[in-house]
DNA sequence: GTAGGTGCAAACCTTTTGCAGCATG
DNA sequence: CATGCTGCAAAAGGTTTGCACCTAC
Protein backbone atom coordinates (compact mmCIF):
# COMPACT_ATOMS: atom_id res chain seq x y z
CA UNK A 1 0.00 0.00 0.00
CA UNK A 2 1.29 3.28 -1.09
CA UNK A 3 2.39 5.53 1.59
CA UNK A 4 -0.26 8.17 1.15
CA UNK A 5 -3.47 5.83 0.41
CA UNK A 6 -1.94 4.89 3.60
CA UNK A 7 -1.88 8.48 5.12
CA UNK A 8 -5.12 8.95 3.55
CA UNK A 9 -7.07 6.48 4.85
CA UNK A 10 -5.85 7.21 8.68
CA UNK A 11 -6.66 10.71 8.29
CA UNK A 12 -10.30 9.64 7.33
CA UNK A 13 -10.52 7.36 10.27
CA UNK A 14 -9.22 10.26 12.43
CA UNK A 15 -11.89 12.58 11.13
CA UNK A 16 -14.57 9.61 11.38
CA UNK A 17 -13.74 9.35 14.99
CA UNK A 18 -13.57 12.62 15.87
CA UNK A 19 -17.47 13.28 14.19
CA UNK A 20 -18.36 10.47 15.97
CA UNK A 21 -17.49 12.01 19.39
CA UNK A 22 -19.12 14.96 18.14
CA UNK A 23 -16.20 17.26 17.52
CA UNK A 24 -15.52 19.15 14.02
CA UNK A 25 -13.03 18.02 11.42
CA UNK A 26 -11.19 21.90 10.80
CA UNK A 27 -8.69 22.79 8.70
CA UNK A 28 -6.43 23.23 10.98
CA UNK A 29 -6.88 20.10 12.99
CA UNK A 30 -6.32 17.84 9.13
CA UNK A 31 -3.41 19.94 8.90
CA UNK A 32 -1.84 18.85 12.48
CA UNK A 33 -3.20 15.68 12.11
CA UNK A 34 -1.78 15.28 8.26
CA UNK A 35 1.98 16.45 9.99
CA UNK A 36 1.72 14.40 12.97
CA UNK A 37 0.88 10.77 11.18
CA UNK A 38 3.35 11.69 8.52
CA UNK A 39 5.78 12.47 10.94
CA UNK A 40 8.04 9.19 12.32
CA UNK A 41 9.37 11.20 15.09
CA UNK A 42 8.68 11.95 18.50
CA UNK A 43 7.45 15.19 18.64
CA UNK A 44 6.97 17.72 21.36
CA UNK A 45 3.89 20.44 20.53
CA UNK A 46 6.48 23.27 19.65
CA UNK A 47 7.94 20.47 16.96
CA UNK A 48 5.33 19.67 15.60
CA UNK A 49 4.02 23.42 15.66
CA UNK A 50 6.99 24.61 13.32
CA UNK A 51 6.41 21.83 11.07
CA UNK A 52 2.66 22.93 10.76
CA UNK A 53 3.56 26.07 10.09
CA UNK A 54 5.75 25.63 7.12
CA UNK A 55 2.28 25.00 5.68
CA UNK A 56 0.09 27.22 7.64
CA UNK A 57 2.23 30.06 9.61
CA UNK A 58 -0.89 31.46 11.38
CA UNK A 59 -1.39 28.24 12.69
CA UNK A 60 -1.73 28.75 16.78
CA UNK A 61 0.45 27.04 19.22
CA UNK A 62 -2.95 26.66 21.62
CA UNK A 63 -4.79 24.81 18.76
CA UNK A 64 -1.82 22.60 18.44
CA UNK A 65 -1.98 22.12 22.41
CA UNK A 66 -5.67 21.70 22.24
CA UNK A 67 -5.76 19.17 19.40
CA UNK A 68 -2.69 16.97 20.59
CA UNK A 69 -5.24 16.93 23.67
CA UNK A 70 -8.43 15.62 21.72
CA UNK A 71 -5.88 12.91 19.61
CA UNK A 72 -4.53 11.63 22.92
CA UNK A 73 -8.45 11.15 24.38
CA UNK A 74 -9.05 9.78 20.96
CA UNK A 75 -6.41 7.24 21.71
CA UNK A 76 -4.69 8.48 18.08
CA UNK A 77 -1.44 9.85 19.94
CA UNK A 78 0.39 8.71 23.24
CA UNK A 79 1.98 11.55 25.05
CA UNK A 80 5.63 9.95 26.47
CA UNK A 81 8.18 12.58 28.36
CA UNK A 82 11.66 11.85 27.54
CA UNK A 83 12.58 13.28 31.09
CA UNK A 84 13.64 16.68 29.42
CA UNK A 85 10.31 18.33 30.82
CA UNK A 86 8.76 18.29 27.77
CA UNK A 87 6.01 15.95 26.84
CA UNK A 88 6.92 14.16 23.25
CA UNK A 89 3.76 12.81 21.41
CA UNK A 90 4.16 9.43 19.31
CA UNK A 91 1.11 8.65 16.65
CA UNK A 92 -0.67 4.95 17.46
CA UNK A 93 -2.72 4.28 14.65
CA UNK A 94 -1.56 1.22 13.08
CA UNK A 95 1.63 0.87 15.55
CA UNK A 96 1.56 -1.89 17.60
CA UNK A 97 2.58 -1.19 21.42
CA UNK A 98 6.22 -0.52 22.07
CA UNK A 99 8.39 0.92 24.53
CA UNK A 100 11.48 3.25 24.39
CA UNK A 101 15.02 3.35 25.40
CA UNK A 102 16.15 6.83 25.80
CA UNK A 103 20.00 7.84 24.77
CA UNK A 104 21.18 10.17 27.39
CA UNK A 105 24.03 10.89 25.03
CA UNK A 106 22.34 11.83 21.49
CA UNK A 107 18.83 11.83 22.73
CA UNK A 108 17.69 9.19 19.99
CA UNK A 109 14.65 6.89 21.26
CA UNK A 110 14.53 3.26 20.39
CA UNK A 111 11.62 1.51 19.98
CA UNK A 112 11.23 -1.79 21.31
CA UNK A 113 8.99 -4.79 22.72
CA UNK A 114 9.11 -7.66 23.76
CA UNK A 115 5.55 -9.67 24.75
CA UNK A 116 7.27 -11.04 28.09
CA UNK A 117 7.94 -8.50 29.52
CA UNK A 118 4.01 -7.41 28.32
CA UNK A 119 2.75 -10.28 30.44
CA UNK A 120 5.04 -9.75 33.59
CA UNK A 121 3.86 -6.16 34.41
CA UNK A 122 -0.10 -7.85 34.25
CA UNK A 123 1.20 -10.52 36.49
CA UNK A 124 3.05 -8.06 39.12
CA UNK A 125 -0.50 -6.06 38.51
CA UNK A 126 -2.90 -8.44 39.48
CA UNK A 127 -0.48 -9.54 42.58
CA UNK A 128 -1.39 -6.18 43.93
CA UNK A 129 -4.84 -6.03 42.65
CA UNK A 130 -4.15 -3.21 40.31
CA UNK A 131 -6.11 -2.76 36.69
CA UNK A 132 -3.74 -1.38 34.34
CA UNK A 133 -4.98 1.10 31.97
CA UNK A 134 -1.54 2.11 30.31
CA UNK A 135 2.14 1.26 31.16
CA UNK A 136 5.13 3.48 30.37
CA UNK A 137 9.01 1.96 29.94
CA UNK A 138 11.38 3.85 29.23
CA UNK A 139 15.21 2.54 29.77
CA UNK A 140 17.77 5.37 29.94
CA UNK A 141 21.17 4.95 28.93
CA UNK A 142 23.46 4.93 25.83
CA UNK A 143 23.05 3.87 22.50
CA UNK A 144 24.23 1.51 20.31
CA UNK A 145 25.99 4.49 18.17
CA UNK A 146 27.03 6.58 20.96
CA UNK A 147 28.99 3.49 22.45
CA UNK A 148 31.11 3.57 19.45
CA UNK A 149 31.42 6.47 18.87
CA UNK A 150 32.95 7.34 22.08
CA UNK A 151 30.49 10.55 22.86
CA UNK A 152 27.95 10.87 20.28
CA UNK A 153 25.91 13.18 17.94
CA UNK B 1 18.02 -1.29 64.20
CA UNK B 2 16.01 1.86 66.02
CA UNK B 3 14.65 4.05 63.35
CA UNK B 4 16.79 7.10 64.74
CA UNK B 5 19.96 5.44 64.42
CA UNK B 6 19.69 4.05 61.09
CA UNK B 7 18.46 7.80 60.02
CA UNK B 8 21.68 9.09 61.96
CA UNK B 9 23.65 6.67 59.77
CA UNK B 10 22.61 7.57 56.71
CA UNK B 11 22.67 11.24 57.22
CA UNK B 12 26.22 10.96 58.08
CA UNK B 13 26.84 8.48 54.93
CA UNK B 14 25.14 11.64 52.46
CA UNK B 15 27.07 14.05 54.64
CA UNK B 16 30.22 11.91 54.08
CA UNK B 17 29.40 11.44 49.90
CA UNK B 18 28.96 15.25 49.52
CA UNK B 19 32.16 16.25 51.53
CA UNK B 20 34.01 13.44 49.01
CA UNK B 21 32.85 16.02 46.15
CA UNK B 22 34.00 18.96 47.35
CA UNK B 23 30.63 19.89 48.30
CA UNK B 24 29.82 21.47 52.01
CA UNK B 25 27.43 20.00 54.76
CA UNK B 26 25.00 22.92 55.91
CA UNK B 27 22.35 23.64 58.13
CA UNK B 28 19.97 23.47 55.19
CA UNK B 29 21.34 20.36 53.70
CA UNK B 30 20.86 18.84 57.00
CA UNK B 31 17.41 19.59 57.75
CA UNK B 32 16.60 18.74 53.52
CA UNK B 33 18.16 15.69 53.96
CA UNK B 34 16.71 14.17 57.08
CA UNK B 35 13.49 15.40 56.66
CA UNK B 36 13.58 13.45 53.16
CA UNK B 37 15.17 10.27 54.95
CA UNK B 38 12.44 10.37 57.30
CA UNK B 39 9.55 10.44 54.65
CA UNK B 40 8.43 7.35 53.05
CA UNK B 41 6.12 9.19 50.61
CA UNK B 42 6.96 10.43 46.92
CA UNK B 43 7.11 14.35 47.47
CA UNK B 44 7.25 16.95 45.43
CA UNK B 45 9.75 19.75 45.82
CA UNK B 46 7.20 21.70 46.96
CA UNK B 47 5.77 19.15 49.97
CA UNK B 48 9.60 18.68 50.89
CA UNK B 49 9.86 22.20 51.63
CA UNK B 50 7.06 22.67 53.56
CA UNK B 51 7.98 19.73 55.72
CA UNK B 52 11.54 20.94 56.18
CA UNK B 53 9.45 24.50 56.81
CA UNK B 54 7.89 23.03 60.10
CA UNK B 55 11.56 23.20 61.65
CA UNK B 56 13.05 26.14 59.81
CA UNK B 57 10.46 28.57 57.73
CA UNK B 58 13.05 30.48 56.13
CA UNK B 59 13.86 27.81 54.13
CA UNK B 60 14.19 28.50 50.98
CA UNK B 61 12.45 27.10 48.06
CA UNK B 62 15.53 27.53 45.35
CA UNK B 63 17.47 25.78 47.98
CA UNK B 64 15.78 22.84 48.16
CA UNK B 65 15.83 22.45 44.44
CA UNK B 66 19.21 22.84 44.55
CA UNK B 67 19.56 21.03 46.85
CA UNK B 68 17.41 17.49 45.24
CA UNK B 69 19.63 18.39 42.36
CA UNK B 70 22.60 17.24 44.07
CA UNK B 71 20.76 14.81 45.96
CA UNK B 72 19.88 13.22 43.07
CA UNK B 73 23.80 13.68 41.14
CA UNK B 74 24.75 11.51 43.77
CA UNK B 75 21.67 8.95 43.70
CA UNK B 76 20.94 9.51 46.77
CA UNK B 77 17.10 10.20 45.71
CA UNK B 78 15.15 9.66 42.44
CA UNK B 79 12.83 11.84 40.48
CA UNK B 80 10.15 10.28 39.16
CA UNK B 81 7.14 11.94 37.70
CA UNK B 82 3.40 10.56 37.99
CA UNK B 83 2.51 11.95 35.06
CA UNK B 84 1.12 14.83 36.72
CA UNK B 85 3.56 17.79 35.44
CA UNK B 86 5.67 18.22 38.63
CA UNK B 87 8.41 15.92 39.80
CA UNK B 88 8.20 13.77 42.66
CA UNK B 89 11.41 11.94 44.71
CA UNK B 90 12.22 9.55 46.69
CA UNK B 91 15.11 8.27 48.44
CA UNK B 92 17.39 5.63 47.53
CA UNK B 93 19.43 5.04 50.42
CA UNK B 94 18.82 1.22 51.70
CA UNK B 95 15.38 0.81 49.72
CA UNK B 96 16.08 -1.83 46.77
CA UNK B 97 15.59 -0.83 42.74
CA UNK B 98 11.75 -1.25 42.39
CA UNK B 99 8.78 0.05 39.67
CA UNK B 100 5.48 2.04 40.25
CA UNK B 101 1.80 1.52 39.88
CA UNK B 102 0.55 4.66 39.73
CA UNK B 103 -3.44 5.02 40.86
CA UNK B 104 -5.12 7.53 38.20
CA UNK B 105 -8.05 7.97 40.41
CA UNK B 106 -6.72 8.31 43.97
CA UNK B 107 -3.25 9.07 43.75
CA UNK B 108 -1.97 6.44 44.82
CA UNK B 109 1.54 5.02 44.19
CA UNK B 110 2.34 1.48 44.76
CA UNK B 111 5.70 -0.22 44.87
CA UNK B 112 6.94 -3.64 43.23
CA UNK B 113 9.74 -5.43 42.07
CA UNK B 114 10.04 -8.45 39.93
CA UNK B 115 13.40 -9.67 39.23
CA UNK B 116 12.59 -11.62 35.34
CA UNK B 117 11.28 -7.51 34.44
CA UNK B 118 14.44 -6.86 34.87
CA UNK B 119 16.28 -9.72 33.23
CA UNK B 120 14.12 -9.13 30.52
CA UNK B 121 14.69 -5.33 29.89
CA UNK B 122 18.36 -6.40 29.98
CA UNK B 123 18.32 -8.88 27.33
CA UNK B 124 15.87 -6.88 25.23
CA UNK B 125 18.65 -3.94 25.14
CA UNK B 126 21.08 -6.56 24.80
CA UNK B 127 19.81 -7.09 21.60
CA UNK B 128 19.40 -3.57 20.59
CA UNK B 129 22.98 -2.89 21.71
CA UNK B 130 21.91 0.08 24.06
CA UNK B 131 23.41 0.11 27.58
CA UNK B 132 20.88 0.61 30.41
CA UNK B 133 22.16 3.11 33.06
CA UNK B 134 18.24 3.40 34.44
CA UNK B 135 15.08 2.69 33.79
CA UNK B 136 11.58 4.02 34.65
CA UNK B 137 8.63 1.63 34.40
CA UNK B 138 5.08 2.97 35.60
CA UNK B 139 1.67 0.92 35.45
CA UNK B 140 -0.95 3.31 35.32
CA UNK B 141 -4.53 2.13 36.02
CA UNK B 142 -6.90 1.80 39.50
CA UNK B 143 -5.59 0.45 43.12
CA UNK B 144 -7.04 -1.99 44.44
CA UNK B 145 -8.73 0.43 46.95
CA UNK B 146 -10.35 2.15 43.83
CA UNK B 147 -11.50 -0.88 42.10
CA UNK B 148 -13.48 -1.72 45.70
CA UNK B 149 -15.11 1.70 46.22
CA UNK B 150 -15.69 2.62 43.05
CA UNK B 151 -13.92 5.78 42.36
CA UNK B 152 -11.75 6.15 45.90
CA UNK B 153 -10.49 8.62 47.69
C1' DG C 1 40.33 33.83 52.91
C1' DT C 2 37.86 31.59 49.30
C1' DA C 3 34.91 28.71 47.08
C1' DG C 4 30.61 27.34 47.57
C1' DG C 5 25.75 28.01 49.58
C1' DT C 6 21.62 30.69 50.78
C1' DG C 7 17.49 33.68 50.20
C1' DC C 8 14.94 36.56 47.49
C1' DA C 9 12.84 37.82 43.48
C1' DA C 10 12.67 37.77 38.85
C1' DA C 11 13.15 34.99 34.75
C1' DC C 12 12.09 30.80 32.20
C1' DC C 13 9.45 27.52 29.65
C1' DT C 14 5.95 24.63 28.66
C1' DT C 15 1.20 24.30 28.88
C1' DT C 16 -3.50 26.21 29.82
C1' DT C 17 -7.16 29.56 29.63
C1' DG C 18 -10.33 33.78 28.78
C1' DC C 19 -12.30 36.03 25.21
C1' DA C 20 -14.06 37.89 20.90
C1' DG C 21 -14.72 36.53 16.39
C1' DC C 22 -15.22 32.64 13.00
C1' DA C 23 -16.60 28.32 10.66
C1' DT C 24 -18.56 23.69 10.79
C1' DG C 25 -22.46 20.62 10.65
C1' DC D 1 -27.62 29.42 13.38
C1' DA D 2 -25.82 27.12 17.44
C1' DT D 3 -22.06 25.01 19.10
C1' DG D 4 -17.63 24.21 18.85
C1' DC D 5 -12.97 26.01 17.20
C1' DT D 6 -9.33 29.45 16.40
C1' DG D 7 -5.91 33.01 17.41
C1' DC D 8 -4.14 36.06 20.48
C1' DA D 9 -2.35 37.30 24.60
C1' DA D 10 -2.18 36.75 29.22
C1' DA D 11 -2.03 33.50 33.16
C1' DA D 12 -0.49 29.48 35.41
C1' DG D 13 2.59 26.61 37.63
C1' DG D 14 6.76 24.14 38.29
C1' DT D 15 11.69 24.96 38.07
C1' DT D 16 15.95 27.75 37.34
C1' DT D 17 18.93 31.70 37.79
C1' DG D 18 21.26 36.36 38.96
C1' DC D 19 22.85 38.64 42.64
C1' DA D 20 24.38 40.25 47.08
C1' DC D 21 25.36 38.43 51.35
C1' DC D 22 26.87 34.68 54.24
C1' DT D 23 29.45 30.53 56.00
C1' DA D 24 31.82 25.99 55.96
C1' DC D 25 36.26 24.43 55.53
Amino acid sequence: MPARVKLDDELGLVQQALRQRGLRWTDQRARIVRTALATHAHYTADELLALCRRDDPRLSRATVYRTLAVLEEADFVEGLDAGDGKRRFEHVLGHEHHDHMVCLQCGAIVEFRDDELERRQEAAARRHGFRIERHSLRLYGCCRGCQRGKGGA
